[in-house]
DNA sequence: GTCTATAAAACGATAGAC
DNA sequence: GTCTATCGTTTTATAGAC
């Protein structure tokens, strides 16, 4: 009787880590089933296409975000100041431990225009990030300074990890942060 | 004897904007072809593989951003305001006259881990527009915050036509300008 | 210089044994 | 639930006619 070696938790874990260090178009059915420790044929047994494990990878993204890191700016304890960093501290430790920067941003810059499915769950992903932050910013500006100025840190921040991408320079995104806690 | 259809420099033009509709590995040497009127199996006379054709596509783009874009932070004629708008506007044009926003930022994130021979066309290019940025700043600014703020800019404006990409929205781009020039 | 034809490999996806 | 085997297609790249 054949053992289950990975759960479809797991699966979507390390396919996350597999697309966002290779991009959507350049990774194969073989790479993702391997980072399992799976054979390429018993990865269909989970996902029916390569489209829809993408598509799950990203709404289990968005759940996992809105639990623990944009959920965040709306805990009850601690300082706004303190939120947002501590915001900030998680999204970026996400982005940091495994290689390749935001799976969001990238994929947004590398489908965007060619799969229009992924559009809905990135959005999702956007809008969360900026609503989180203007939740923030409102506690000491203006319901429309504070959208203003959630815009220009999630910009802020995708800005950043490209640079950070392509120069390896993290120091960038310290910068970031603090422009991001400077504007309350 | 057959005739010429398209030229070298064609080639790269149009070869350009597939690549930054659809990005490099979804692209297939069938759609570049096509994309310039040709079958694939002409394609390869001018050549030898889609790796050494992006090669040249961004070298070329670089000479290109080098001679009508970035120059204008050079110019001697014109305010430094003056000089940064139009190198905007002409930096923006560029970017919105065909689809797919900017061919070097969605490079970077599409490849940036998994081909290591765009990173030095790519780093040229984000170094020349910091450099010519930085420039302009410098009229208003110390050496080192001139730098700082150029690269503020330069993540602005990579961070914003992700979210263009994304939402669609243009008016993303206009603020980025304004901020951009309210700095100086 | 462009075409047709084709080789050779990679890839997404399926079928069936265990 | 995982494996092996394989199908059908796509894709990169080459060869040779015109």
């Amino acid at each position: 009787m054949p053992v289950q070696k990975v759960t479809r938790e797991e699966i979507l874990q390390k396919a996350m880590r597999v697309f966002k260090r290779q991009g959507f178009h350049r990774t194969t059915m073989d790479d993702l089933a391997r980072a399992c420790g799976l054979l390429k044929g018993s990865f269909y047994h989970y996902f029916s296409s390569k489209e829809m494990l993408m598509k799950e990878v990203l709404w289990h993204a968005n759940t996992y975000n809105e639990k623990h890191i944009f959920s965040i700016a709306y805990q009850e304890s601690g300082t706004p100041k303190q939120r947002l960093m501590d915001l900030l501290d998680a999204l970026f430790d996400g982005v940091l431990r495994t290689e390749g920067g935001c799976l969001m941003g990238n994929t947004v810059l590398e489908t965007a225009l060619v799969t229009e499915e992924f559009k809905e769950p990135l959005r999702v992903h956007f809008n969360n990030a900026i609503a989180a932050l203007a939740h923030l910013y409102r506690t000491s500006h203006s319901d429309e300074k504070a959208q203003e100025l959630a815009q220009q840190v999630t910009v802020d921040i995708q800005g950043s990890l490209l640079l950070v991408k392509l120069f390896g320079n993290e120091q960038l995104l310290t910068d970031c942060r603090n422009r991001a806690v400077e504007r309350l």
